[in-house]
DNA sequence: GCGTGTTAGTGTCACTCATACACGAACGCT
DNA sequence: AGCGTTCGTGTATGAGTGACACTAACACGC
């Protein structure tokens, strides 16, 4: 019998930028997403987050809703809904998940629950195409980065070489980087400048200035 | 006390084309969207388009989800969460709603209650970015139309005049449009050629005929 | 201190795409 | 036959995109 009087669950589908895109997954019996009830009193944000910390040690992440299923959507018999969210993280704020929680590679993640794995799918949709037209890549970067380190989230997630003048081109009239003034040394080679995210109110202020 | 256990509800948008953009609300003591929980059973889907469905008569519509709120989201104390959908028709399915529903432009529509007014921008905002990137306009109208009646279409949403010829260049080497040979007179002036939309699957088969 | 290996950083040219813009064509009506 | 009205069309110019190769700066080993 279907009823749906039972509590609405949410579902996080965590991606992080190491050597790759990379999906966490807990695990247990099987593997599956950080996923569970919302409790009585929490909002749904406050229940993803939730589900995430519980897997990897750190709350402040970027988080956002992605797709509300129901049985019939998610290819399930289940009964009540699943509001599911996608968070992004660098790898130094998540590198160490819990001990039955691994990350995996899209490619080689094992076979997921029913809809899971539609609930994945349709997160690196979105993700591809948010890249395109926002400043989601640097959720997986620190503060400040390079050129080349934001170059190769772009190429991670789109799975394709980009030019790298024309990818710096881009970017740099693009309102949305400034030049830290700091360089970093990281081998025998010349170092690299350091950039970082102009805050979305002062591009818009930048824009205000330069109406062009 | 907070009761996350009460039913999820479903909310929707019913926007329509009648000289400009309209939105369809109900009334009864005040003026709100097209709402109500879902029943045992019913799909998320399936509940928003009964709430159309109550409202005009016609099921046959264009609907697509939007976001899902909570109380924190929503601004409101309410509990339970409240999973929105808009929904696109052209005038001549949805044109003579009940008798307590009205059409709003958006500019002149009353003071709605908390929550939907966020609901409604939200909507408006979705279906003006969807615009330059799908064929969603086309919801607005019968099988066939003139480039007039399409381009009035984009004029309103994106609430900007658009050049008559570049909108027509552009469309028109869209892969997206077929001229049916058929003609419409319609006054005492030269009359437009009738087009219509391509189905999306003959699209993708015409490029991958043309790969170039 | 000099050579070598490695990554960072830069400019141009060709081409495509977007924008701005004005007039003849076809019809109904009087 | 003339008029009013909407339909339908081409071009020129500037902006943006994609492809492409070399020098700069450093660390290290000798």
């Amino acid at each position: 019998m279907s009823d749906t009087n039972t509590r609405p669950a949410t579902a996080v589908v965590l991606f992080t930028m190491d050597r790759g895109l990379k999906v966490l997954l807990v695990g247990g019996s099987r593997w599956h997403l950080p996923c569970g009830p919302v409790e009585d009193g929490e909002s749904l944000a406050a229940c993803a987050k939730r589900m995430v910390t519980n897997a990897v040690r750190h709350s402040e992440i970027y988080l956002e809703q992605l797709y509300t299923f129901d049985g019939a959507t998610l290819g399930t018999q289940g009964t009540g809904i699943v509001v599911t969210y996608y968070a992004l993280a660098p790898l130094d704020k998540v590198g160490i998940p819990d001990r039955d929680s691994r990350w995996f590679a899209l490619a080689d993640a094992p076979a997921l629950p029913d809809g899971h794995q539609r609930i994945v799918d349709c997160a690196g949709d979105r993700l591809t195409a948010k890249l395109a037209y926002t400043t989601i890549a640097h959720q997986f970067l620190p503060d400040q980065f390079t050129l080349a380190e934001l170059q190769a989230v772009y190429e991670a997630i789109s799975q394709q070489p980009l030019d790298k003048r024309n990818f710096r081109r881009r970017l740099q009239s693009s309102d949305h980087l400034v030049e830290t003034g700091g360089i970093r040394r990281d081998g025998r080679h010349r170092p690299a400048r350091l950039y970082r995210l102009r805050q979305p109110d002062q591009v818009a202020a930048l824009r205000q200035g330069n109406p062009k």
